[in-house]
DNA sequence: GCTGAGCGTTCACTCAACTGAACGCTATCC
DNA sequence: GGATAGCGTTCAGTTGAGTGAACGCTCAGC
Protein backbone atom coordinates (compact mmCIF):
# COMPACT_ATOMS: atom_id res chain seq x y z
CA UNK A 1 0.00 0.00 0.00
CA UNK A 2 1.95 3.02 -1.37
CA UNK A 3 -0.72 5.45 -0.59
CA UNK A 4 -0.35 7.43 2.59
CA UNK A 5 -3.89 7.47 3.77
CA UNK A 6 -4.70 6.66 7.00
CA UNK A 7 -5.74 3.54 7.18
CA UNK A 8 -9.78 4.55 6.81
CA UNK A 9 -11.16 8.19 7.66
CA UNK A 10 -13.46 7.52 5.51
CA UNK A 11 -15.74 9.88 6.72
CA UNK A 12 -15.09 13.40 5.74
CA UNK A 13 -14.36 15.69 8.45
CA UNK A 14 -16.00 18.93 7.31
CA UNK A 15 -18.76 18.05 5.06
CA UNK A 16 -21.98 16.90 5.96
CA UNK A 17 -23.52 14.32 3.80
CA UNK A 18 -27.07 14.11 2.63
CA UNK A 19 -27.57 10.72 4.25
CA UNK A 20 -24.90 10.06 6.43
CA UNK A 21 -25.85 6.31 6.94
CA UNK A 22 -25.15 5.44 3.65
CA UNK A 23 -21.83 7.08 3.65
CA UNK A 24 -20.96 5.37 6.71
CA UNK A 25 -22.18 1.81 5.27
CA UNK A 26 -20.29 2.72 2.25
CA UNK A 27 -16.88 3.72 4.68
CA UNK A 28 -17.58 -0.14 6.53
CA UNK A 29 -17.81 -1.67 3.26
CA UNK A 30 -14.21 0.01 2.33
CA UNK A 31 -12.92 -0.70 5.66
CA UNK A 32 -14.00 -4.60 4.86
CA UNK A 33 -12.27 -4.29 1.30
CA UNK A 34 -9.14 -3.03 2.85
CA UNK A 35 -8.41 -4.71 5.50
CA UNK A 36 -5.99 -7.28 5.48
CA UNK A 37 -7.87 -10.27 6.25
CA UNK A 38 -11.14 -9.55 5.12
CA UNK A 39 -12.94 -10.49 8.78
CA UNK A 40 -13.69 -7.89 10.76
CA UNK A 41 -15.05 -7.13 14.23
CA UNK A 42 -17.94 -5.21 15.05
CA UNK A 43 -15.32 -3.38 17.38
CA UNK A 44 -12.17 -3.40 14.82
CA UNK A 45 -15.43 -1.65 11.94
CA UNK A 46 -15.90 1.01 14.52
CA UNK A 47 -12.21 1.75 15.82
CA UNK A 48 -11.45 1.78 11.84
CA UNK A 49 -14.18 3.71 10.43
CA UNK A 50 -14.45 6.09 13.54
CA UNK A 51 -18.47 5.70 14.47
CA UNK A 52 -19.72 4.23 17.79
CA UNK A 53 -20.17 0.90 18.71
CA UNK A 54 -23.58 1.18 18.74
CA UNK A 55 -24.28 3.02 15.69
CA UNK A 56 -22.12 0.34 13.51
CA UNK A 57 -23.66 -2.08 15.44
CA UNK A 58 -26.95 -0.89 13.52
CA UNK A 59 -25.23 -0.23 10.43
CA UNK A 60 -24.47 -4.09 10.16
CA UNK A 61 -27.68 -5.30 10.53
CA UNK A 62 -28.59 -3.43 7.67
CA UNK A 63 -26.14 -4.41 5.45
CA UNK A 64 -26.37 -7.93 6.63
CA UNK A 65 -30.02 -7.99 5.84
CA UNK A 66 -28.95 -6.46 2.75
CA UNK A 67 -26.46 -9.23 1.79
CA UNK A 68 -23.85 -6.53 1.37
CA UNK A 69 -22.28 -8.22 4.22
CA UNK A 70 -22.00 -11.22 6.13
CA UNK A 71 -21.67 -12.22 9.42
CA UNK A 72 -19.75 -15.36 10.84
CA UNK A 73 -19.31 -15.64 14.05
CA UNK A 74 -18.38 -12.75 15.62
CA UNK A 75 -16.83 -11.52 12.17
CA UNK A 76 -17.90 -9.65 9.09
CA UNK A 77 -17.05 -9.97 5.78
CA UNK A 78 -17.94 -8.69 2.44
CA UNK A 79 -21.69 -10.29 1.40
CA UNK A 80 -22.33 -12.25 -2.09
CA UNK A 81 -24.35 -9.15 -3.51
CA UNK A 82 -21.48 -7.29 -4.41
CA UNK A 83 -20.54 -10.48 -6.76
CA UNK A 84 -24.03 -9.62 -8.73
CA UNK A 85 -23.70 -6.17 -8.13
CA UNK A 86 -20.10 -5.64 -9.65
CA UNK A 87 -21.13 -8.23 -12.39
CA UNK A 88 -24.23 -6.14 -13.41
CA UNK A 89 -22.09 -2.69 -13.44
CA UNK A 90 -19.86 -4.82 -15.73
CA UNK A 91 -22.43 -6.79 -18.13
CA UNK A 92 -24.31 -3.66 -18.57
CA UNK A 93 -21.34 -1.42 -19.87
CA UNK A 94 -22.59 -1.27 -23.65
CA UNK A 95 -18.23 -0.95 -24.31
CA UNK A 96 -17.53 -4.35 -22.87
CA UNK A 97 -19.65 -6.04 -25.48
CA UNK A 98 -18.90 -3.95 -28.10
CA UNK A 99 -15.16 -4.90 -27.16
CA UNK A 100 -16.13 -8.22 -27.54
CA UNK A 101 -17.57 -8.19 -30.88
CA UNK A 102 -14.84 -6.08 -32.55
CA UNK A 103 -12.09 -8.36 -31.38
CA UNK A 104 -13.90 -11.21 -32.70
CA UNK A 105 -13.49 -9.69 -36.00
CA UNK A 106 -10.26 -7.95 -36.13
CA UNK A 107 -7.61 -9.26 -38.30
CA UNK A 108 -4.87 -8.96 -35.97
CA UNK A 109 -6.51 -8.43 -32.37
CA UNK A 110 -8.48 -11.48 -32.62
CA UNK A 111 -5.56 -13.64 -31.84
CA UNK A 112 -4.07 -11.52 -29.06
CA UNK A 113 -4.99 -11.24 -25.79
CA UNK A 114 -6.56 -7.82 -25.62
CA UNK A 115 -8.02 -6.01 -22.57
CA UNK A 116 -10.21 -2.99 -21.66
CA UNK A 117 -9.80 -1.40 -18.24
CA UNK A 118 -10.60 1.77 -16.53
CA UNK A 119 -8.90 4.42 -14.44
CA UNK A 120 -9.86 4.28 -10.38
CA UNK A 121 -7.21 6.67 -8.74
CA UNK A 122 -3.53 5.51 -9.63
CA UNK A 123 -4.75 1.91 -10.43
CA UNK A 124 -6.50 0.28 -13.01
CA UNK A 125 -9.03 -1.90 -12.95
CA UNK A 126 -9.63 -5.12 -15.78
CA UNK A 127 -13.14 -4.94 -16.42
CA UNK A 128 -13.01 -7.48 -19.56
CA UNK A 129 -10.30 -9.77 -21.14
CA UNK A 130 -10.50 -11.33 -24.76
CA UNK A 131 -8.62 -14.27 -25.41
CA UNK A 132 -7.72 -14.78 -29.00
CA UNK A 133 -4.27 -16.23 -28.01
CA UNK A 134 -4.61 -19.65 -25.69
CA UNK A 135 -0.75 -19.77 -25.24
CA UNK A 136 -0.29 -16.31 -23.60
CA UNK A 137 -1.84 -17.57 -19.96
CA UNK A 138 -1.54 -14.33 -17.96
CA UNK A 139 -2.55 -14.11 -14.08
CA UNK A 140 -4.46 -10.90 -13.85
CA UNK A 141 -8.36 -11.15 -13.82
CA UNK A 142 -11.21 -9.18 -14.24
CA UNK A 143 -11.83 -7.40 -11.08
CA UNK A 144 -8.13 -6.78 -10.54
CA UNK A 145 -6.45 -4.01 -9.38
CA UNK A 146 -3.13 -2.50 -11.36
CA UNK A 147 -0.95 0.77 -10.52
CA UNK A 148 -0.81 3.08 -13.17
CA UNK A 149 3.02 3.35 -13.25
CA UNK A 150 3.01 -0.70 -14.07
CA UNK A 151 1.11 -1.23 -17.17
CA UNK A 152 0.74 0.42 -20.49
CA UNK A 153 -2.89 1.03 -20.27
CA UNK A 154 -2.61 3.06 -17.01
CA UNK A 155 0.09 5.11 -18.77
CA UNK A 156 -1.81 5.45 -21.55
CA UNK A 157 -4.52 6.59 -19.08
CA UNK A 158 -2.91 8.96 -16.83
CA UNK A 159 -1.25 10.92 -20.36
CA UNK A 160 -5.00 12.15 -20.47
CA UNK A 161 -5.26 13.68 -17.59
CA UNK A 162 -4.17 17.29 -17.05
CA UNK A 163 -0.34 18.00 -15.30
CA UNK A 164 -1.51 19.47 -12.17
CA UNK A 165 -3.75 16.24 -11.37
CA UNK A 166 -0.33 13.98 -12.62
CA UNK A 167 1.93 16.04 -10.48
CA UNK A 168 -0.58 15.52 -7.37
CA UNK A 169 -0.35 11.91 -7.53
CA UNK A 170 2.89 11.78 -8.78
CA UNK A 171 5.59 14.03 -7.43
CA UNK A 172 8.79 13.54 -8.89
CA UNK A 173 10.67 11.83 -6.37
CA UNK A 174 7.77 9.23 -5.53
CA UNK A 175 8.68 5.77 -5.47
CA UNK A 176 6.42 3.52 -7.47
CA UNK A 177 5.95 -0.25 -6.80
CA UNK A 178 8.41 -2.31 -8.78
CA UNK A 179 7.90 -6.06 -9.89
CA UNK A 180 10.24 -6.25 -12.16
CA UNK A 181 14.05 -4.71 -13.10
CA UNK A 182 12.01 -2.75 -15.52
CA UNK A 183 9.61 -1.31 -13.95
CA UNK A 184 10.05 2.34 -13.92
CA UNK A 185 10.80 3.54 -10.04
CA UNK A 186 10.70 7.33 -9.37
CA UNK A 187 7.25 10.09 -10.77
CA UNK A 188 9.85 11.23 -12.88
CA UNK A 189 10.68 8.69 -14.72
CA UNK A 190 6.93 8.21 -15.26
CA UNK A 191 6.08 11.55 -16.08
CA UNK A 192 8.97 11.34 -18.70
CA UNK A 193 7.17 9.18 -20.70
CA UNK A 194 3.65 11.22 -20.86
CA UNK A 195 4.26 13.44 -23.35
CA UNK A 196 5.88 10.85 -25.63
CA UNK A 197 2.71 8.65 -25.12
CA UNK A 198 0.54 12.08 -26.23
CA UNK A 199 2.43 12.65 -29.33
CA UNK A 200 2.40 9.16 -30.58
CA UNK A 201 -0.89 8.21 -29.22
CA UNK A 202 -0.26 5.13 -27.85
CA UNK A 203 2.02 3.59 -24.78
CA UNK A 204 4.36 1.15 -24.31
CA UNK A 205 5.43 -1.20 -21.84
CA UNK A 206 8.67 -3.32 -21.94
CA UNK A 207 8.67 -6.10 -19.34
CA UNK A 208 7.80 -3.62 -16.97
CA UNK A 209 5.20 -5.75 -15.01
CA UNK A 210 6.16 -9.17 -15.99
CA UNK A 211 9.59 -10.02 -18.04
CA UNK A 212 8.95 -11.59 -21.11
CA UNK A 213 5.93 -9.34 -22.01
CA UNK A 214 4.97 -6.63 -23.75
CA UNK A 215 1.90 -4.40 -24.38
CA UNK A 216 0.95 -1.54 -25.99
CA UNK A 217 -2.40 0.89 -24.84
CA UNK A 218 -4.62 3.19 -25.83
CA UNK A 219 -6.97 5.79 -23.99
CA UNK A 220 -10.38 5.71 -25.28
CA UNK A 221 -11.94 8.88 -25.60
CA UNK A 222 -14.39 9.93 -22.84
CA UNK A 223 -18.10 8.95 -24.54
CA UNK A 224 -20.46 11.88 -22.93
CA UNK A 225 -20.00 14.10 -19.68
CA UNK A 226 -19.22 11.92 -16.87
CA UNK A 227 -17.98 8.67 -18.20
CA UNK A 228 -15.18 6.47 -16.51
CA UNK A 229 -11.89 6.83 -18.47
CA UNK A 230 -11.29 3.72 -20.05
CA UNK A 231 -8.10 2.35 -21.98
CA UNK A 232 -7.29 -0.88 -24.30
CA UNK A 233 -4.15 -2.73 -24.31
CA UNK A 234 -3.22 -5.92 -26.11
CA UNK A 235 -0.31 -7.93 -24.63
CA UNK A 236 2.51 -10.11 -26.48
CA UNK A 237 5.69 -12.00 -25.81
CA UNK A 238 8.92 -10.33 -26.36
CA UNK A 239 10.23 -12.75 -28.08
CA UNK A 240 8.13 -13.15 -31.08
CA UNK A 241 6.99 -9.56 -31.16
CA UNK A 242 7.91 -7.52 -33.94
CA UNK A 243 7.25 -3.77 -34.50
CA UNK A 244 5.47 -4.22 -38.13
CA UNK A 245 2.93 -5.98 -36.23
CA UNK A 246 3.02 -3.42 -33.11
CA UNK A 247 2.14 -0.90 -35.63
CA UNK A 248 -1.05 -2.63 -37.01
CA UNK A 249 -1.77 -3.70 -33.60
CA UNK A 250 -1.85 -0.36 -32.46
CA UNK A 251 -3.77 0.74 -35.88
CA UNK A 252 -6.43 -1.11 -34.51
CA UNK A 253 -6.51 -0.60 -31.17
CA UNK A 254 -6.87 2.54 -32.10
CA UNK A 255 -9.81 1.92 -34.26
CA UNK A 256 -11.88 0.24 -31.70
CA UNK A 257 -11.26 2.98 -29.13
CA UNK A 258 -12.30 5.86 -31.71
CA UNK A 259 -15.55 3.35 -31.99
CA UNK A 260 -15.99 3.04 -28.29
CA UNK A 261 -15.55 6.79 -27.57
CA UNK A 262 -18.36 7.34 -30.89
CA UNK A 263 -20.89 5.06 -30.50
CA UNK A 264 -22.65 6.72 -33.39
CA UNK A 265 -19.37 6.35 -36.00
CA UNK B 1 -39.08 -16.32 -0.76
CA UNK B 2 -40.74 -18.02 -4.10
CA UNK B 3 -40.92 -14.66 -5.46
CA UNK B 4 -43.02 -13.75 -7.66
CA UNK B 5 -41.44 -10.22 -7.28
CA UNK B 6 -43.43 -7.06 -7.52
CA UNK B 7 -40.79 -4.94 -9.69
CA UNK B 8 -38.70 -4.40 -6.65
CA UNK B 9 -40.80 -3.75 -3.82
CA UNK B 10 -37.45 -3.93 -1.71
CA UNK B 11 -38.51 -2.66 1.50
CA UNK B 12 -40.37 -4.66 3.81
CA UNK B 13 -43.94 -3.31 5.17
CA UNK B 14 -43.85 -4.67 8.38
CA UNK B 15 -40.41 -5.21 9.71
CA UNK B 16 -38.20 -1.95 10.22
CA UNK B 17 -34.60 -2.21 9.55
CA UNK B 18 -32.41 -0.80 12.01
CA UNK B 19 -30.38 1.69 9.48
CA UNK B 20 -33.38 2.55 6.82
CA UNK B 21 -30.96 4.92 5.04
CA UNK B 22 -29.04 1.52 4.12
CA UNK B 23 -32.09 -0.58 3.77
CA UNK B 24 -33.24 1.69 0.91
CA UNK B 25 -29.56 1.98 -0.19
CA UNK B 26 -29.65 -0.92 -1.08
CA UNK B 27 -32.99 -1.32 -2.66
CA UNK B 28 -31.75 1.62 -5.20
CA UNK B 29 -28.71 -0.76 -6.06
CA UNK B 30 -30.70 -4.07 -6.75
CA UNK B 31 -33.06 -1.45 -8.75
CA UNK B 32 -30.39 -0.48 -10.93
CA UNK B 33 -29.39 -3.84 -10.77
CA UNK B 34 -32.53 -5.27 -12.07
CA UNK B 35 -33.39 -2.49 -14.69
CA UNK B 36 -33.57 -3.53 -18.35
CA UNK B 37 -31.21 -0.80 -19.35
CA UNK B 38 -29.32 -0.15 -16.17
CA UNK B 39 -29.88 3.92 -16.23
CA UNK B 40 -32.66 4.90 -14.07
CA UNK B 41 -33.48 8.78 -13.30
CA UNK B 42 -34.23 10.07 -10.02
CA UNK B 43 -37.75 9.52 -10.48
CA UNK B 44 -37.84 6.39 -11.68
CA UNK B 45 -36.12 5.21 -8.52
CA UNK B 46 -38.58 7.06 -6.40
CA UNK B 47 -40.86 4.94 -7.98
CA UNK B 48 -39.50 1.69 -8.36
CA UNK B 49 -38.33 1.50 -4.68
CA UNK B 50 -41.34 3.05 -3.32
CA UNK B 51 -39.97 6.11 -1.50
CA UNK B 52 -39.85 10.26 -1.81
CA UNK B 53 -38.43 12.08 -4.41
CA UNK B 54 -36.81 14.02 -1.89
CA UNK B 55 -35.55 11.04 -0.44
CA UNK B 56 -34.08 9.83 -2.97
CA UNK B 57 -32.30 12.66 -3.97
CA UNK B 58 -30.46 12.35 -0.72
CA UNK B 59 -30.00 8.75 -1.28
CA UNK B 60 -28.64 9.21 -4.58
CA UNK B 61 -26.35 12.13 -3.11
CA UNK B 62 -24.77 10.02 -0.70
CA UNK B 63 -24.16 6.68 -3.33
CA UNK B 64 -22.88 9.38 -5.85
CA UNK B 65 -20.54 10.12 -3.38
CA UNK B 66 -19.19 6.89 -2.04
CA UNK B 67 -18.56 5.79 -6.00
CA UNK B 68 -21.20 3.04 -5.72
CA UNK B 69 -23.51 4.94 -8.20
CA UNK B 70 -22.58 7.39 -11.20
CA UNK B 71 -25.05 10.45 -12.12
CA UNK B 72 -24.98 10.58 -16.23
CA UNK B 73 -26.57 14.05 -17.01
CA UNK B 74 -30.11 12.91 -15.44
CA UNK B 75 -29.45 9.10 -15.32
CA UNK B 76 -28.31 6.63 -13.04
CA UNK B 77 -26.26 3.58 -13.31
CA UNK B 78 -24.23 1.97 -10.62
CA UNK B 79 -20.84 2.73 -9.79
CA UNK B 80 -17.19 0.98 -10.51
CA UNK B 81 -16.92 1.23 -6.45
CA UNK B 82 -18.78 -2.38 -7.20
CA UNK B 83 -16.82 -4.19 -9.51
CA UNK B 84 -13.83 -3.39 -6.85
CA UNK B 85 -15.91 -4.48 -3.72
CA UNK B 86 -17.14 -7.67 -5.80
CA UNK B 87 -13.47 -8.20 -6.85
CA UNK B 88 -12.81 -7.73 -3.19
CA UNK B 89 -15.32 -10.54 -2.00
CA UNK B 90 -13.74 -12.73 -4.72
CA UNK B 91 -10.09 -12.03 -4.07
CA UNK B 92 -10.15 -12.83 -0.94
CA UNK B 93 -11.54 -16.22 -1.07
CA UNK B 94 -8.32 -18.92 -1.13
CA UNK B 95 -10.75 -21.12 -2.61
CA UNK B 96 -10.63 -19.16 -6.25
CA UNK B 97 -6.90 -18.95 -5.97
CA UNK B 98 -6.67 -23.06 -5.23
CA UNK B 99 -9.24 -23.56 -7.89
CA UNK B 100 -7.06 -22.23 -10.61
CA UNK B 101 -3.62 -23.85 -9.26
CA UNK B 102 -5.27 -27.02 -9.38
CA UNK B 103 -7.21 -27.03 -12.76
CA UNK B 104 -4.18 -25.73 -14.39
CA UNK B 105 -2.14 -29.29 -13.13
CA UNK B 106 -5.13 -31.64 -13.15
CA UNK B 107 -4.44 -33.88 -15.69
CA UNK B 108 -8.37 -33.80 -17.71
CA UNK B 109 -9.65 -30.71 -16.12
CA UNK B 110 -6.05 -28.63 -17.80
CA UNK B 111 -8.36 -29.24 -21.13
CA UNK B 112 -11.22 -28.84 -19.63
CA UNK B 113 -13.55 -25.20 -19.20
CA UNK B 114 -14.36 -26.03 -15.49
CA UNK B 115 -15.91 -23.48 -12.68
CA UNK B 116 -16.55 -22.62 -9.51
CA UNK B 117 -20.16 -20.87 -8.07
CA UNK B 118 -21.80 -20.64 -4.89
CA UNK B 119 -25.25 -20.84 -3.98
CA UNK B 120 -27.69 -17.92 -3.33
CA UNK B 121 -31.65 -18.72 -2.45
CA UNK B 122 -32.50 -20.84 -5.72
CA UNK B 123 -29.82 -19.56 -7.89
CA UNK B 124 -26.12 -20.13 -8.03
CA UNK B 125 -23.57 -17.19 -9.08
CA UNK B 126 -20.72 -18.03 -10.81
CA UNK B 127 -17.46 -16.81 -9.40
CA UNK B 128 -14.57 -17.75 -11.46
CA UNK B 129 -13.52 -19.97 -14.84
CA UNK B 130 -10.91 -21.74 -15.81
CA UNK B 131 -10.67 -22.26 -19.68
CA UNK B 132 -8.70 -25.07 -20.61
CA UNK B 133 -10.44 -25.83 -23.93
CA UNK B 134 -10.39 -22.93 -25.86
CA UNK B 135 -13.17 -23.81 -28.25
CA UNK B 136 -16.24 -24.69 -25.99
CA UNK B 137 -16.57 -20.70 -25.85
CA UNK B 138 -19.67 -20.30 -23.49
CA UNK B 139 -22.17 -17.44 -22.76
CA UNK B 140 -21.87 -17.39 -18.75
CA UNK B 141 -19.36 -14.59 -17.39
CA UNK B 142 -18.59 -14.43 -13.47
CA UNK B 143 -21.13 -12.87 -11.50
CA UNK B 144 -23.82 -14.52 -13.30
CA UNK B 145 -26.56 -16.01 -11.91
CA UNK B 146 -28.33 -18.57 -13.31
CA UNK B 147 -31.30 -21.07 -11.76
CA UNK B 148 -30.11 -24.30 -9.55
CA UNK B 149 -32.79 -27.04 -11.69
CA UNK B 150 -31.16 -25.50 -14.90
CA UNK B 151 -27.62 -26.89 -14.01
CA UNK B 152 -25.30 -29.83 -12.73
CA UNK B 153 -23.13 -27.28 -9.74
CA UNK B 154 -27.04 -26.39 -8.75
CA UNK B 155 -28.23 -29.49 -8.54
CA UNK B 156 -25.15 -30.47 -6.47
CA UNK B 157 -25.22 -28.06 -4.32
CA UNK B 158 -28.71 -28.29 -3.63
CA UNK B 159 -28.19 -31.81 -2.74
CA UNK B 160 -26.24 -30.78 0.13
CA UNK B 161 -29.77 -29.06 2.20
CA UNK B 162 -31.51 -30.83 4.65
CA UNK B 163 -35.01 -32.07 2.91
CA UNK B 164 -37.31 -29.54 4.55
CA UNK B 165 -35.49 -27.07 3.02
CA UNK B 166 -35.35 -28.47 -0.17
CA UNK B 167 -39.50 -29.05 -0.02
CA UNK B 168 -39.90 -25.69 1.13
CA UNK B 169 -37.76 -23.91 -2.01
CA UNK B 170 -39.28 -26.54 -4.72
CA UNK B 171 -42.81 -27.62 -3.69
CA UNK B 172 -43.69 -30.97 -5.75
CA UNK B 173 -45.68 -28.37 -8.19
CA UNK B 174 -43.44 -25.82 -8.29
CA UNK B 175 -42.84 -24.53 -12.14
CA UNK B 176 -39.51 -24.47 -13.31
CA UNK B 177 -37.75 -22.29 -15.74
CA UNK B 178 -37.00 -23.99 -18.83
CA UNK B 179 -34.14 -23.09 -21.54
CA UNK B 180 -34.31 -26.27 -23.40
CA UNK B 181 -37.07 -29.41 -23.99
CA UNK B 182 -34.77 -31.42 -22.28
CA UNK B 183 -34.84 -29.18 -19.03
CA UNK B 184 -36.46 -29.67 -15.74
CA UNK B 185 -40.23 -28.73 -15.49
CA UNK B 186 -41.64 -29.33 -11.91
CA UNK B 187 -40.03 -29.49 -8.44
CA UNK B 188 -40.86 -32.90 -7.91
CA UNK B 189 -38.59 -33.74 -10.98
CA UNK B 190 -35.46 -32.10 -9.55
CA UNK B 191 -36.24 -33.91 -6.66
CA UNK B 192 -36.44 -37.09 -8.14
CA UNK B 193 -32.70 -36.63 -8.68
CA UNK B 194 -31.46 -35.50 -5.50
CA UNK B 195 -31.33 -38.76 -3.76
CA UNK B 196 -29.29 -40.54 -6.64
CA UNK B 197 -26.86 -37.15 -6.30
CA UNK B 198 -26.74 -37.71 -2.94
CA UNK B 199 -25.95 -41.58 -3.45
CA UNK B 200 -23.20 -41.16 -5.94
CA UNK B 201 -21.36 -37.86 -5.20
CA UNK B 202 -21.73 -35.72 -8.40
CA UNK B 203 -25.00 -34.18 -10.36
CA UNK B 204 -24.90 -34.33 -14.07
CA UNK B 205 -26.83 -32.27 -16.61
CA UNK B 206 -27.81 -33.44 -19.49
CA UNK B 207 -28.52 -30.64 -22.22
CA UNK B 208 -30.27 -29.21 -19.60
CA UNK B 209 -29.30 -25.62 -19.64
CA UNK B 210 -27.69 -25.82 -23.45
CA UNK B 211 -28.36 -27.90 -26.24
CA UNK B 212 -25.43 -29.79 -27.25
CA UNK B 213 -23.60 -29.65 -23.71
CA UNK B 214 -23.27 -31.67 -20.78
CA UNK B 215 -22.14 -31.00 -17.17
CA UNK B 216 -20.64 -32.62 -14.29
CA UNK B 217 -20.72 -31.04 -11.03
CA UNK B 218 -19.67 -31.84 -7.01
CA UNK B 219 -20.74 -29.80 -3.95
CA UNK B 220 -17.31 -28.70 -1.65
CA UNK B 221 -17.65 -29.74 2.23
CA UNK B 222 -18.48 -26.37 3.45
CA UNK B 223 -15.22 -25.22 5.76
CA UNK B 224 -15.60 -23.91 8.89
CA UNK B 225 -19.50 -23.12 10.39
CA UNK B 226 -20.54 -20.64 7.89
CA UNK B 227 -18.75 -20.04 4.50
CA UNK B 228 -21.27 -20.03 1.66
CA UNK B 229 -21.51 -23.21 -0.42
CA UNK B 230 -19.18 -23.85 -2.78
CA UNK B 231 -19.94 -26.35 -6.19
CA UNK B 232 -17.26 -27.13 -8.97
CA UNK B 233 -18.69 -28.23 -12.57
CA UNK B 234 -17.24 -28.99 -15.27
CA UNK B 235 -18.73 -28.79 -19.16
CA UNK B 236 -18.20 -30.96 -22.30
CA UNK B 237 -19.45 -31.12 -25.68
CA UNK B 238 -21.95 -33.81 -25.86
CA UNK B 239 -20.94 -34.53 -28.69
CA UNK B 240 -17.32 -35.65 -27.81
CA UNK B 241 -18.32 -36.44 -24.18
CA UNK B 242 -17.31 -40.36 -23.68
CA UNK B 243 -18.28 -42.00 -19.58
CA UNK B 244 -14.91 -43.16 -19.56
CA UNK B 245 -13.50 -39.37 -19.62
CA UNK B 246 -16.51 -38.34 -17.36
CA UNK B 247 -15.43 -40.56 -14.73
CA UNK B 248 -11.88 -39.34 -14.72
CA UNK B 249 -13.58 -35.67 -14.55
CA UNK B 250 -16.10 -36.49 -11.48
CA UNK B 251 -13.02 -37.89 -9.79
CA UNK B 252 -11.00 -35.04 -10.58
CA UNK B 253 -13.44 -32.58 -9.17
CA UNK B 254 -13.62 -34.63 -6.22
CA UNK B 255 -10.45 -34.14 -5.14
CA UNK B 256 -10.54 -30.77 -6.06
CA UNK B 257 -13.44 -30.43 -3.92
CA UNK B 258 -11.98 -32.15 -0.90
CA UNK B 259 -8.53 -29.99 -1.25
CA UNK B 260 -11.27 -26.71 -0.63
CA UNK B 261 -12.88 -28.03 1.75
CA UNK B 262 -9.40 -29.18 3.39
CA UNK B 263 -6.69 -26.68 3.17
CA UNK B 264 -4.81 -28.70 5.06
CA UNK B 265 -5.20 -31.56 3.02
C1' DG C 1 -47.84 31.55 -27.10
C1' DC C 2 -50.19 29.14 -23.94
C1' DT C 3 -51.02 24.98 -21.37
C1' DG C 4 -49.93 20.86 -18.88
C1' DA C 5 -47.25 17.05 -17.57
C1' DG C 6 -43.11 15.64 -15.72
C1' DC C 7 -38.66 16.51 -14.13
C1' DG C 8 -35.40 17.67 -10.04
C1' DT C 9 -34.79 20.85 -6.23
C1' DT C 10 -35.86 23.51 -2.06
C1' DC C 11 -37.41 24.17 2.73
C1' DA C 12 -39.50 24.18 7.49
C1' DC C 13 -41.56 20.74 10.49
C1' DT C 14 -41.44 16.47 12.99
C1' DC C 15 -40.52 11.97 14.14
C1' DA C 16 -37.28 8.49 14.49
C1' DA C 17 -32.32 7.27 14.15
C1' DC C 18 -27.93 8.22 16.52
C1' DT C 19 -25.57 8.65 20.65
C1' DG C 20 -22.85 7.27 24.83
C1' DA C 21 -23.01 5.57 29.21
C1' DA C 22 -24.06 1.51 31.60
C1' DC C 23 -24.76 -3.43 31.32
C1' DG C 24 -23.68 -8.55 31.10
C1' DC C 25 -20.57 -11.61 29.25
C1' DT C 26 -16.23 -14.14 28.08
C1' DA C 27 -11.40 -14.70 28.00
C1' DT C 28 -6.89 -13.57 29.86
C1' DC C 29 -3.68 -12.57 33.35
C1' DC C 30 -1.14 -12.41 37.84
C1' DG D 1 -9.83 -16.79 42.11
C1' DG D 2 -10.29 -12.38 41.70
C1' DA D 3 -9.30 -8.54 38.61
C1' DT D 4 -8.93 -6.60 34.25
C1' DA D 5 -9.72 -5.72 29.46
C1' DG D 6 -12.35 -6.36 25.65
C1' DC D 7 -16.38 -7.90 23.41
C1' DG D 8 -21.42 -6.91 21.80
C1' DT D 9 -25.89 -5.33 23.48
C1' DT D 10 -29.32 -2.34 25.72
C1' DC D 11 -31.79 1.98 26.56
C1' DA D 12 -33.68 6.76 27.09
C1' DG D 13 -32.65 11.54 25.57
C1' DT D 14 -31.95 14.51 21.80
C1' DT D 15 -30.32 15.91 17.58
C1' DG D 16 -30.50 15.58 12.84
C1' DA D 17 -32.40 13.04 8.82
C1' DG D 18 -36.87 12.16 6.35
C1' DT D 19 -41.01 14.16 4.75
C1' DG D 20 -44.27 16.32 1.31
C1' DA D 21 -46.00 20.39 -0.40
C1' DA D 22 -44.60 24.09 -3.16
C1' DC D 23 -41.26 25.78 -6.44
C1' DG D 24 -38.77 26.58 -10.95
C1' DC D 25 -37.66 24.40 -15.00
C1' DT D 26 -37.93 21.99 -19.63
C1' DC D 27 -40.27 19.93 -23.19
C1' DA D 28 -44.59 18.43 -26.09
C1' DG D 29 -48.85 19.36 -27.73
C1' DC D 30 -52.47 22.23 -29.70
Amino acid sequence: MADSHPPASAEKPGATSPAPAVTRAAAVLDALAASATGRLTLSDLSREVGIPKSSTSNLLLALEEARLISRQGGEFTLGRKLVELGAAYLGRMDEVQEFYRYCEQASVLSRETVRIAMLDGTNVIYLARYEGHPAVRLTSNIGDKMPVSLCAVGKALIARLNWHDIEEMFPDGAELPVLTPKSLRTGAELKAQLSQIREQGFAFEDEESTTGVVCLAVSVPTRGAHGPSLGLSVTALKATYTPEQGSQMVKELQELAHSLGNPMG
